[in-house]
DNA sequence: TTGGAATTCGAACGTTCGTTCGGGAGCCCC
DNA sequence: GGGGCTCCCGAACGAACGTTCGAATTCCAA
C-alpha cells in the first residue's frame, strides 16, 4: 500500500464519519474537507466526486464483511453454529466500525449507475451467504427469506441505539441476538442453552 | 376538519412520499410542491418550513402508531397474546402507510430543538409501552432491552425490502415475526403454534 | 541542480437550495 | 360595494452546494 492508498484510506475514514453524522445529503464536501484537513479542491486528487466517496466507503466495507464472514463461517461445523457465527462476526464488526456500517445500512439508495449495481452485487453475495446458512437448519419456524430478513434488521437496526463504548460488551450483544433469532428460527431443544432439555430432564 | 386540515393533510401525504422517494435532505421543497400540486411558495401557507413538514408527518404518525397499538394490546389477555397484537399492529400499520413509516424509521436524527425533543418523546413512550409488555413474559431468555430493539429492528427493516402488494400479504409477515420474536424471547411450549406441543402429544 | 510528476490549495464557476416578498383572486359579513 | 380575511403564486433573494481551474508547492530521479 503505497502513500497514495494510505491518505485515501484516511479520507474515506473521514468521510465515513462525516456522513455517518450528518447523512449522505446532509454533509457536505465542505465538511468532509475539514473532518479530513484536506483543502476542498484537494479531496478530487483522490476522488472523482462526493458519490464515488460514498461508493468506495460502502464497496470496501461490504467487501471486508464478506471476506471475513466467509472465514467467520468456514471455521464452523453444524448449521446452528455457522450462523452463530455469521451472527457474532457481523455484530463485532459493525460495532468495531460503527461509522462505516452505519453508512452501508443508512446510504443504501444514493449511488446510481455501475456503483449502484456493484455494491448491489455485493449485498446480493452477502444475503445469498446466509441464506445458505439458513438452508441448513432443519425443520424451521418461519419462512428463509422473511428470517434473513429479520436478522438483518435486528442486526443492523444497532446503528441507532447501540453504542459500543457503553454498557454492553459487543460480544454479549452477539450472543443476545443470536440466541434470540435461533430461537425464533430453528426448532427447539438446542444442546447447549436451552431451559428446555433442562426442565424435561430433571 | 375543515378545509384547511384536509389540504395539509394533502400536502403532509405528497411529503412523505417525496421524502421517503428521495430522503429528506435529498428531497427539495420543488419536489413538494410538484407532487402535491401546489406551488412552491404555496406551502408556506400551511407550513413554517421544510423541517415543519418532516415534523408533522413524524409527529402525528407517532401519535396515530401509539394510539393504534394501545388498542390493539388492550384487547388482549396475555402478555405474550399483548406483544403478538402490538407486532400484528406494528406490522399491519406499516405496510398500510408505507411512506410515512419509512420516513419515521429513516429520518429520525434530522429534526432539531423543540421539534426533535417532541418526537424523541413520543418515541420514548413507544419504546415504552414494548417494554412493559416484555416485561410480563416469566423467564425472558434475552435481556429485555436487547429484546425490544431488536424486535424494533425486524420491524422497522421492512422498509429496505418489504413491498405491501408482493407476495406476502402483511398479515402473514406479522405472523412471522411473531413467532420468530416470541420464540427466542419467551418460554418454549406456546400453546398455538408450537412444533413442541404437537410432538409430545403425539 | 534541474525537470517533471505528484500533491495541494485559494478562488471562482454555475446551479440549486430554502425562504421571502408583493400582490392577485375568491369569499363573506357589515 | 368596500374592507378584510383566506388561499395561492411568479419572481426573486442570499446562501450553500458540488465541482473546476490555474498555479503554487513538494518530492524524487537524473
Amino acid at each position: 500500500m503505497d502513500g497514495f492508498d494510505r491518505r485515501l484510506q484516511q479520507l474515506l475514514a473521514s468521510a465515513a464519519k462525516v456522513f455517518a453524522e450528518r447523512g449522505y445529503h446532509g454533509a457536505s464536501m465542505r465538511d468532509v474537507a475539514r473532518a479530513s484537513g484536506m483543502s476542498l479542491a484537494g479531496i478530487y486528487h483522490y476522488v472523482r466526486g462526493k458519490q464515488e466517496l460514498l461508493f468506495l466507503i460502502q464497496d470496501r466495507c461490504f467487501a471486508a464483511v464478506i471476506a471475513g464472514a466467509r472465514g467467520a463461517v468456514g471455521a464452523e461445523a453444524t448449521p446452528v453454529d455457522r450462523i452463530r457465527a455469521f451472527i457474532r462476526h457481523h455484530i463485532l464488526f459493525f460495532a468495531a466500525h460503527m461509522d462505516e456500517m452505519k453508512v452501508l445500512a443508512h446510504e443504501e439508495e444514493e449511488l446510481s449507475g455501475t456503483m449502484r449495481a456493484q455494491v448491489r452485487a455485493r449485498k446480493r453475495e452477502y444475503v445469498n451467504l446466509l441464506l445458505g446458512l439458513l438452508d441448513g437448519v432443519p425443520g424451521p419456524r418461519v419462512s428463509r427469506r422473511v428470517a434473513a430478513y429479520a436478522l438483518f434488521g435486528m442486526m443492523n437496526w444497532i446503528y441507532t441505539w447501540y453504542h459500543p463504548t457503553g454498557a454492553i460488551p459487543a460480544a454479549q450483544l452477539a450472543e443476545e441476538i443470536a440466541a434470540l433469532f435461533l430461537g425464533g428460527y430453528a426448532e427447539p431443544a438446542l444442546p447447549a442453552t436451552s431451559r428446555l432439555v433442562a426442565s424435561h430432564g430433571g
